[in-house]
RNA sequence: GGCCCCGUAGCUCAGUUGGAUAGAGCACCAGAUUCCUAAUCUGGGGGUCACAGGUUCGAAUCCUGUCGGGGUCACCA
């Protein structure tokens, strides 16, 4: 593929296709492979798949290099360089390629025409917010659970950083092409809910006027059931006191339930999230049906039930244990190394009994792929839920789940302490309300899910290069502004949309400019990497590498004045470099807008 | 004790799913520095990728074991 075909093909070879600038080469090079088939030098039978085209990380190593010597050294039977110089001829013909070296044990590297990195900023200027999308995704259906925070209180921080990651990699998998549903488990059956339900009523009766003490061990302290309390008093004035406890729970629980929901939405809100279902766990055994008992009864019919009992538990001595036999699903044929208990010893299901309903549910919705978000503390669940699934679908849903580790809170180095006894959490709305959701979300993305997290409150709102959310927030207010001053200081240089586009950019040859432009023509592969791992993060890392290069290039400009992107003495120089500065804001406001952060046009 | 995650520069962390001489920021050292509204900038030193085996053309990455740190371990959610 020629630099110029690219530049050529508007709708056609990028809709519905990857727009990985590179992919072309990639053909390229399997083309070549396919030669070496067809002359027997390459078996027909050798696969291609390990065959990969890379950016390598040292310049001196060209633009693009590939490993398919290697690769097929042993297939083919053939030392890898020797490899290599038979696939060398088959694409060195190309006019967008201008050299192919052998290095190494067998790299074929490629160093692409100058002319192509222009149009590659040409192409991004062209597809506009349309760059970097990629249909890997294929329109399959994702259901991506995340939050499912129990509905008995405001969210904490805890909840934050699960929260944030589900929502930018629910993002991500949109922007790659799935078709993403974003979900939320709401555990309104349990135990705890009729907690919350009975502590709601002695806020309803502490509104009624009468004096309730301190709110005794095991209920839910916390001042926000009080406008519940005050709404049950309205809606019901005392007549819900003549009732018996078994009367009145329902109604006030469902209340409550519903103030406790519509304060998460807010929280949720507050961080831009928001989901498209609220599952409720009640409904899997509402309406005379019971799901949960229809699940059971299918994994019976695999031979995964029985009635057992289970070892007591081990490291720690509970009082409380007592051996009985349980109703019990068959986790260790999957490798988990207990069977798990479906059935409580009051007789109702547990947690992990509606859970298997509730994917199963989600299957039946004919989701093939799921995700869910975790905290760590959930993480001995995964094998046994993947079991049930597996065990439910035959194999055909694929579930992964995301732990995301602890987030420890900093205020300037020093540990913010927490308890919840003392009511001295934390909430989601504090800190949002302090550092903004911007800066929240990133650094809750500036780090792998797996990996444990320190969120300092000084350091997100530090304006400093140490502080990824500053430094990447400036590139593209600095873009902003020179942009705008390129506006006031030559009003006469047409810079109108699709303008741009047919600036002379090639003109850009410094190093600075072409390696910034090489960072920008990463993004698609970024996206699809970090799609297909499920690493949001991975594209934090890129927007802060991309801002350093766009920064330096600026930089370089303040000792070297024809490097400036506003050169007076040049005008079709300047031109071509406003469109750099206007593509690389644009790439950088697309990246944050999948991480969901708002792209900032002045700081202040 | 079982299972899961982690172990990379003095510190905090990346590492394109197995690629070439392992990279950033902070800190440290040496220079430069009043600016296209904006974080000063440039260069430098610093590593047995916890350890030992294995897999192969090639391992920080995959497998096994050891050591160290964290989480979790009937029924709760």
């Amino acid at each position: 593929m020629t630099p110029h075909r690219i530049c050529d093909s508007r709708g056609q070879q990028f809709s519905g296709v990857s727009m990985d600038v590179f992919i072309g080469f990639h053909g390229h090079v399997l083309a070549a492979v396919q030669q070496l088939k067809r002359d027997g030098v390459v078996p027909q039978d050798a696969s291609v798949d390990g065959i990969s085209l890379t950016a390598p990380k040292d310049p001196t190593h060209g633009d693009l290099a590939t490993n398919a010597a290697m690769v097929l050294a042993k297939p083919a039977k053939m030392a890898p360089r020797k490899l290599a110089e038979r696939i060398v001829p088959l694409i060195a013909s190309d006019p967008g390629i201008e050299k192919v070296e052998i290095a190494g044990p067998g790299f074929i590297n490629l160093t692409l025409a100058r002319a192509f990195w222009p149009s590659v900023l040409r192409m991004v200027l062209e597809q506009g917010d349309a760059y970097g999308r990629s249909a890997i995704g294929k329109g399959q259906a994702v259901n991506i659970e995340y939050v499912s925070a129990n509905p008995t209180g405001p969210m904490h921080v805890g909840h934050c950083r699960g929260a944030v990651f589900g929502d930018a990699l629910a993002n991500l998998l949109a922007f790659a092409g799935y078709d993403v549903s974003r979900e939320y488990y709401v555990n309104d059956a349990g135990a705890q809910v009729d907690v919350l339900a009975r502590s709601a009523f002695l806020r309803y009766r502490e509104a009624l006027g009468e004096d309730i003490g301190d709110i005794p061990e095991g209920l839910y302290p916390g001042d926000y059931l009080k406008p519940v309390g005050e709404q049950l008093a309205a809606n019901h004035k005392s007549s819900l006191l003549e009732l018996t406890e078994e009367q009145w729970l329902p109604m006030v629980r469902a209340t409550a339930l519903k103030a406790m929901l519509g304060m998460i939405e807010e929280d949720l809100a507050r961080l831009d999230i928001r989901h498209d279902v609220f599952f409720s766990e009640l409904s899997l055994t509402e309406g005379g049906q019971d799901q949960v008992a229809d699940t059971i009864a299918e994994l019976r019919a695999k031979g995964l039930i029985y009635e057992g009992s289970l070892p007591p538990p081990k490291g720690k001595i509970d009082e409380e244990w007592e051996d009985r036999e349980q109703l019990l699903f068959r986790a260790t044929e999957f490798g988990d190394d207990q069977d798990r208990a479906l059935v409580k010893s009051d007789g109702s299901y547990t947690y992990f009994a509606s859970d298997i309903a509730y994917h199963r549910d989600k299957f039946r919705r004919s989701f093939k792929s799921m995700i869910d978000v975790w905290g760590a503390d959930h993480s001995g669940h995964i094998k046994r839920m993947k079991s049930a699934l597996a065990a439910l679908t035959d194999n055909e849903a694929d579930l992964d789940v995301k732990v995301c580790q602890l987030v420890r809170l900093f205020r300037s180095g020093e540990p913010v302490k927490m308890s919840k006894r003392a009511g001295t959490f934390v909430t989601l709305r504090d800190v949002v309300e302090e550092v903004g959701a911007g800066p929240v979300r990133f650094m809750m993305l500036y780090r792998k899910n797996d990996a444990p997290l320190d969120f300092d409150f000084a350091k997100v709102t530090e304006q400093s290069r140490d502080n990824p959310v500053f430094y990447v927030q400036y590139a593209h207010a600095r873009a902003c502004s020179v942009l705008k001053n390129v506006a006031e200081r030559l009003p006469d240089l047409n810079l109108e949309g699709d303008k741009l586009a047919q600036a002379d950019l090639d003109l850009l040859k410094d190093d600075a400019e072409i390696a910034l432009i090489r960072r920008i023509a990463q993004f698609p592969r970024i996206v699809e990497g970090a799609a297909q791992a499920h690493e949001p993060h991975r594209l934090g890392f890129y927007l802060y590498d991309l801002s350093g290069d766009f920064h330096g290039l600026w930089n370089r400009g303040k000792d070297l004045p024809q490097l400036r992107f506003i050169y007076e003495n040049d005008r079709e120089l300047t031109r071509a470099r406003i469109a750099l500065v206007d593509v690389t804001k644009r790439v950088v406001a697309l990246g944050l807008g999948i991480l969901g952060v708002h792209a900032m046009h002045e700081l202040h």
